[in-house]
RNA sequence: CGGGGUGUAGCGCAGCCCGGCUAGCGCACCUGGUUUGGGACCAGGGGGUCGGGGGUUCGAAUCCCUCCACCCCGACCA
């Protein structure tokens, strides 16, 4: 490809809109522009990345048995009602304003089944993986962070039918390693973690993550191979158990103590035997939950132990409605109304515990949860901190964010069953397709290379990613014809053996080498009228911008040992 | 949806508080010339609904009202 041709704008100054370093190379180095909030246009040398990561997608896909399907944009509203996810979905579905009956489709668990109840009746019809790489359409409230968060982008979606919970392990175990041998292909630095199902009630999910501040997740991983989504996060911190003394129950005031903290500190109380209480309503239904001191309550594994998207914390009228006391003094014994009573597990049969009267300005000390008040279950709930121990090395856990680039998970019934999707076995009994559903953010996977592979002069490239193999630079080619001519003799040798981008533009040399360095070709071969003299050439390798003088009959050979190839 | 910010040429910005010649600067772009190994130089030139609408005023980029877009924080996130 010639260069003077070839549209690659770019920029000097990266817009002031470009928080991140993906977000601002892609703009400089003239791979996308921004058409509106959230939503990219892909310029040629983008699409070339985009679909280097596609083709590796496809293959991965393919490898187990995946088959290429285009599912529309364009949906009828009637099936995702059927689901309740017109609801569900809410303002994130978009709905087409002049054709009553059709949404844009966020993703195709929907039309997946409605073609598999349409076509697959026998047990004989399964297993299958049915995948498409589309465009997805998501009315986010906030885009962010370029193509990391947008309104429209490109998904690889892949849904597996299986007859049976073990056929469904099997296809999640396959996509498993598919995912993880994309992503190792793209040359990207990934964990995989744990993550809630949340009230999709789905047996097991899991999120492939890279680590970034600029990510939206955060993850607890340790150095032994721990990683989970700090939403079901655990860490083996011990239960504060019993103490031995059996201390009578005391009322006390404390009539400027409003938190732990306040407690701790008038009080010289441990913090881990003050029982914190929070109020939640759950589905409309209130309930009290003990933290152990300042554990922070983790409402993920709120919304997993019910079951329900539909928690939130009780409004300061409803916490004195319900318990007779004000934020501060609530607690376990004298509620006003009966109440189901949770604790966390690290609060297990715990005695000499200090938590409210459900009496404003009062506190109760030596509470025996085993003696003195009833805790209808224990449960994880808390969320897991910076530094405790990890679940399966005791090494500690590290907190950090990251970038979703993929997901994971096992449906199960719930779309076949909501759309009839059924098959008969082999005795002829009927059931539900048991299904599963797995996603890659398509873009995301490209920005995330690029968060990891960048230096203060630009993008890095390297296989298989690279938009081009090979960038020749012609130094000065007007003012040095033999310059053109050997550029031009190399160009024409290596075009049909690599992708060339020769960059055969009248502009200074400043700009050549500042525009290749910020593009990011991981070989750039410079012609320069003063080592032809020598009938050398410069061999660059942006990894490392390591630049070397070759013998012009050396570059093909150069070129292959590079690509070992 | 709540909070904060921005909107002036393709990009980056100044001007606005305190209204006043023809709206500026750098880069980019066009023409001619000179240059040529890390974003050249000289000369000339083109490009603007100052986000939109309304208002105040003799006069508005500047003050007031309103709408919109974009960015950041938060809420939300199948």
């Amino acid at each position: 490809m010639r260069q003077s041709g070839y549209f690659i704008p770019t920029l000097k100054e990266a817009p002031s809109e470009a928080q991140i370093a993906s977000h601002s190379l892609m703009l400089k180095s003239g791979l996308v522009r921004q058409l509106a909030s959230g939503v990219f246009s892909f310029l040629p040398l983008g699409l070339k990345v985009l679909n280097n990561i596609m083709a590796i997608i496809r293959e991965e896909m393919n490898a187990i048995g995946g088959q290429e399907f285009l599912l529309p944009a364009l949906n009828p509203i009637e099936i995702w009602e059927q689901t309740g996810r017109v609801e569900a979905m809410g303002d994130v579905m978009f709905h087409i304003k002049n054709r009553e009956g059709l949404v844009l489709a966020p993703t195709h668990e929907e039309i997946i089944t409605f073609h598999a109840k349409q076509h697959i009746k026998s047990y004989r019809d399964m297993p299958q993986i049915w995948y498409q790489i589309q465009t997805k359409f998501r009315n986010e409230p906030r885009p962010k962070s370029g193509v990391l968060r947008g309104r429209q982008f490109i998904m690889k979606d892949a849904y597996s039918l299986d007859t049976t919970w073990e056929g469904l392990d099997v296809s999640y175990d396959k996509h498993d390693e598919a995912y993880r041998r994309i992503f190792t292909r793209c040359g990207i630095k990934f964990f995989a973690v744990g993550a809630s199902s949340g009230a999709m009630g789905g047996s097991k999910s899991q999120e492939f993550m890279v680590e970034s501040n600029s990510g939206e997740d955060t993850c607890a991983i340790s150095d032994a191979g721990y990683a989970a989504n700090i939403e079901v996060a655990t860490s083996n911190i011990p239960p504060i158990g019993r103490i031995e003394a059996d201390l009578a129950l005391e009322k006390f005031a404390t009539p400027t103590a409003k938190t732990i903290d306040d407690l701790i500190n008038q009080y010289n109380l441990a913090e881990e035997r003050c029982a914190k209480s929070v109020v939640y309503i759950v589905d409309s239904e209130p309930i009290l939950i003990f933290m152990r001191g300042n554990d922070e309550l983790n409402e993920s594994k709120l919304q997993s132990k019910f079951k329900t998207n539909n928690v939130r914390p009780a409004l300061p009228e409803e916490l004195f409605h319900y318990t007779g006391a004000n934020h501060g003094s609530i607690g376990p014994i004298g509620l006003k109304t009966k109440l189901k009573v949770y604790a966390d597990n690290l609060l297990k049969d715990a005695n000499g515990l200090v938590s409210g009267a459900n009496e404003d300005g009062f506190h109760y000390k030596n509470i025996d949860f085993t003696r003195d008040c009833q805790i209808d279950e224990y449960a994880d709930f808390r969320t897991v901190q910076e530094g405790e121990p990890c679940p399966i090395s005791g090494l500690p856990l590290r907190v950090v964010r990251a970038i979703e680039l993929g997901h994971i998970f096992k449906l199960g019934t719930k779309y076949s069953d909501a759309l009839s999707a059924t098959f008969l076995d082999s005795e002829g009994k009927e059931h539900p397709i048991i299904m599963g559903s797995y996603g890659i953010g398509v873009e995301r996977v490209m920005a995330c290379y690029i968060e990891q592979h960048y230096d203060e002069k630009g993008l890095v490239w390297t296989k298989p990613l690279n938009p081009f193999d090979i960038h020749i630079l012609g130094l000065n080619e007007v003012k040095f014809p033999a310059v053109k001519d050997i550029a031009e003799q190399l160009y024409n040798n290596l075009k049909n053996k690599f992708e060339v981008l020769y960059d055969d533009r009248n502009e200074s040399v400043g700009i050549k080498f500042n525009d290749a360095d910020l593009i990011g070709i991981p070989i750039q071969i410079i012609i320069g009228n003063k080592n032809l003299e020598n009938n050398k050439v410069e061999f660059k390798i942006r990894t490392n911008n390591h630049r070397e003088l070759i013998d012009i009959t050396e570059v093909e050979a150069k070129i292959r040992e590079y690509y070992n190839i």
